[in-house]
DNA sequence: GGTTCCAATGTAACCGGTTACATTGGCCGT
DNA sequence: ACGGCCAATGTAACCGGTTACATTGGAACC
């Protein structure tokens, strides 16, 4: 580890200032082809690069975008990362990553991360902070939450998808194939991180089902942990039952992936003797062919990202709040309902 | 946006110097009780945050640590990067990601991000820097590279799988199951970026299949670009011929899904048709049952950053080189060939 | 009571950039 | 020849922490 250069040893080895030096650094004008020459010659000679940290102490941006984001195991939260990535590595702000699993962790980066000079920017995916940090945060430096429905964020500018109609497309469309016996798959409406979208899923889920006129059988709403596994376990028990449904809404791919894996388990075929539809239209479900509900993950972590380089530059006064509609995407896992046939 | 807090008016409020005030912040021995209850008394009023911008200056040490990794499109790399993402989270330091698609990209970054003060270490997965840049980054800063496998970078601490094994124990799993028409999909041997496992795994193929006597057949071998479509494409045009083969190993399990596309869309029943055994065991390949050698994505992540923690503590003059053997992982895509049939 | 010693605290330099303001000097007009 | 002007460059303060070294004051000792 040699002695790092600085620009103080380019200045006295060109014979200028430091101030001049600076300028040739940041591409001032004013300046005579001759010196910036040779002051770029120097510096190549003495292999410098300018410290970022004194820059960013200088000037005060860190040139750094936070993204706090909940679980990189789920595969939603990675496509909206490569969304956010797209936009960022074409700026010149790093990507900064805290990933969150637990509650605590999600309280100690909001209490620590919003730390003067310590990023430029945050953006909060399906995150929602506790409602007595948004303001601190909001204040200390922009942020952007996407995928957060929680009314206390109004005041923030957001990305969102509308889980409640999309809730509603999935019930519609089953119900559009003859489907009048449709379960719920979902997250615990409860739960510590304020998550919202299992329960205006099931939200859309109850108003089609009103609309068609039909009421929602407690016994066919299964909630649980999220992921595939324990989406599985639900299934199973809701399958193997004397009265089973004849589909199944569930509240993301992932947790149909675990309603198919279920469904093979006990021999039923999808989706001659089972529909299921998920949520999320993440990669799995193309290959697998899931019948799902698209939330352009990837487009929101883009507009997310956009958002906040525009908020960084001038912070509005109005907070934007962009709506991304969900889409039905039908494929292979739903199908008219069996006309007429018993079941057990 | 209020001005912000220096440590220099929390001194003047509490009646103390900064130096006091800054041992209060540090936890350092050497003060009376009386005295820091009183700071941190005044640093909660004055709601005080340490710039981290100006600490990183005057440590020298950005806490920061850069993870330059390719496409973060795969499903492998995001493995990868939770196994980072494990280690770094319980450590002090801040993640930083860089994705990289193209070779200028890579190139670029490989110039600018070893940046003195920039960042406090790297870790490349899977991407080897040209032969000419691995001395600079290595001396600027600690490296650690995870599945890379070029040769130059012997120097470097490492945790690599071996892709020989890896494709030796495919090609030996499907021979054991009687297969003897064994087709190969994998990356083009020759690419920018510098990427030998396909050739690698190839090799391994190319052993396997020496040693029980059979010679490689190359309108067998299928080389294409990375991609589950890419290797569908390959599969079909294999397959739709007069003289398909009984098994494909795929380089990665990405290809191989692409595969079993290309398999059902022929109206081939795998495995009862067509064998297939891929690589990686990433999540898909569990629920799809794709039989596949298993490369601990999340096991080498982890390793990787924890040797790298290592490092930026002390570096090693002999550099570690972590070894992560590959495992056969037998599931629903591979079968026993089918005795005698006549084919094609 | 006067040294001695050491823990607690203060002073000021330093990290490596940026930039407001000051200075210089060449060219212009008269 | 001289003052004025302005572009090019220099000087030094500043960003907000950390820390080597200096200072202080009270306890312990003789």
């Amino acid at each position: 580890m040699t002695k790092t250069v600085t620009i103080r040893d380019v200045a006295r080895s060109a014979g200028v200032s430091v101030a001049t030096a600076s300028r040739v650094l940041n591409g001032s004008e004013r300046l005579t082809e001759a010196t910036r020459k040779r002051v770029l010659q120097v510096m190549e000679e003495l292999q410098f690069t300018p410290s970022m940290a004194a820059r960013r102490l200088s000037l005060g941006r860190t040139m750094t975008i936070t993204v706090v984001t909940w679980s990189l195991t789920r595969p939603q939260a990675v496509e909206r990362l490569r969304g956010v990535d797209a936009v960022l590595s074409e700026s010149e702000y790093d990507l900064v990553i805290y990933n969150v699993e637990t509650v605590e962790k999600r309280d100690e980066y909001m209490r620590t991360l919003p730390l003067a000079q310590r990023t430029d920017g945050m953006l909060l995916i399906s995150l929602p902070p506790k409602p007595e940090d948004i303001a601190r945060l909001a204040s200390a430096v922009p942020v952007v939450v996407v995928d957060v429905h929680s009314p206390t964020l109004r005041g923030l500018p957001r990305v969102m998808g509308d889980d409640v109609a999309g809730g509603e497309m999935a019930a519609r469309h089953l119900l559009d194939l003859g489907h009048r016996e449709i379960a719920y798959i979902g997250d615990e409406f409860d739960n510590p991180f304020g998550f919202t979208s299992s329960r205006d899923r099931f939200a859309g889920y109850e108003i089609a089902l009103a609309k068609a006129g039909l009421a929602v059988r407690p016994e066919w709403i299964a909630l649980g942990a999220h992921g595939r596994y324990e989406a599985r376990e639900l299934a199973s028990r809701l399958l193997s039952g004397p009265n089973r449904p004849t589909a199944i809404f569930a509240a993301s791919d992932t947790q149909a992936l675990g309603v198919i894996a279920a469904a093979h388990e006990v021999g039923l075929d999808v989706p001659g003797d089972l529909s299921i539809v998920g949520y999320d239209d993440i990669e799995a479900a193309e290959y697998v062919g899931l019948t799902t509900i698209r939330q352009r993950l990837f487009e929101s972590g883009r507009l997310g990202a956009q958002l906040l380089l525009k908020e960084i530059e001038q912070r509005s006064d109005t907070p934007i709040s962009t709506d991304l509609p969900p889409d039905l995407v039908v494929r292979a896992t739903s199908a008219p309902v069996k006309e007429g046939l018993p079941r057990g």
